[in-house]
DNA sequence: CTCCATTAGAGACGCACCGTCTCTTAAAAT
DNA sequence: ATTTTAAGAGACGGTGCGTCTCTAATGGAG
């Protein structure tokens, strides 16, 4: 809350209109996000917003950063590989559920250039994963073609963002199960 | 060409709204393709197009079909599994380099309920190449998981939408090879 | 402690396009 | 020949964009 007649400023400010943001994404989704709402929402002008994003995706995704942190921050390392891989599938898949499909559709559409940051942020963690799994002797090497490595995160990207059917652990035990720890155990 | 004043109806306006829908998709693509410019290339009316589509997207979708037809229309029978899902990706990959990636970026995100449609007639299509193979013998059985039966179209449709690489022939080789055909031939 | 450069806050502005509506008149139906 | 349908044309109100302008609060420099 802001005292009357006070004036926000720098960080303190951005983190503001951040917050602003996430809950005006919550309140009406992507879609119908305008910067003017987010603006009254946080009690500001458009510029203000202008001045530090140069359009609402660039806004929404730093809104997105700001409230849940970088995936690439916590790599999971649960012992076997299979764990690891679930557990980076279920980050992604509970992040998508807290957006909602309509945030993640409409962001894809103006995301442009941004858009195969999440594949290579995916291909940095994965290949971590793969590398404590060569030490533990789980697979024969962790020098995998490109595509599979990001294979699970591709696939589940694509369950996510181009089926409209709903992304149950049974899908996430589906992709490592049938599709991934077959083809990488069977790799030497 | 229509003579000065001529009033076309039915289905020859129709066709040529479609034809000039196609011409302002690639001549400004999707983002920038607005019903008054697609009304203006055909010498109509809005309210003419508003009648027949309910958006820009179902307009768009009409157009693409009616240039290009349907892929479930043409199964390849190349005579071999390998032969035949390499033609039906290199008949996905063909459309999305002739609409080019902010079209189908761009229809992606106001497509809504008919996103999915894709998925279901790609899993047709790779049904039908499946019974073929099993019917030759070069698979036990056709009777897979319908994750690893969607599994190429869904990575190809995977790289084309969500990643900004550039479709090869390598890469369809790489999806066909290195992922799908491991999978199917060692199971059962 | 005072002055100054910065920039927040507020809103007006012109613009583009949406989707609806009206009106006239050509073309088909009977 | 008359009636019904719908094409062609454009006006309309509405929304949100991105820019611009103005003022006054704020933090830093001296």
């Amino acid at each position: 809350m802001v005292e009357e007649g006070t004036r926000r400023r720098g960080a303190a400010l951005e983190a503001d209109i951040l917050d602003a943001t996430w809950a005006e994404l919550m309140a009406v989704g992507y879609a119908r996000l305008t910067m003017e709402g987010v603006a009254a929402r946080a009690r500001t002008g458009k510029q203000v917003l202008y001045r530090r994003w140069r359009n609402r995706a660039d806004l929404v995704i730093a809104a997105i950063r700001h409230h849940s942190g970088a995936i690439a921050d916590r790599v999971p390392d649960t012992g076997s590989l299979r764990g690891d891989v679930l557990a980076v599938l279920r980050l992604m898949a509970e992040r998508q559920r807290e957006l909602g499909p309509d945030v993640v559709h409409g962001l894809m559409a103006e995301a442009g250039d941004r858009k195969s940051e999440a594949v290579e942020i995916m291909h940095g963690v994965m290949t971590t994963v793969l590398e404590r799994a060569a030490e533990r002797g789980e697979v024969p090497t962790a020098d995998l073609p490109e595509r599979i490595v990001t294979l699970p995160a591709d696939l589940l990207r694509h369950e996510i963002v181009l089926s409209d059917r709903l992304v149950t652990e049974a899908t996430l035990e589906e992709i490592v199960d049938d599709v991934f720890l077959p083809l990488v155990t069977g790799h030497g």
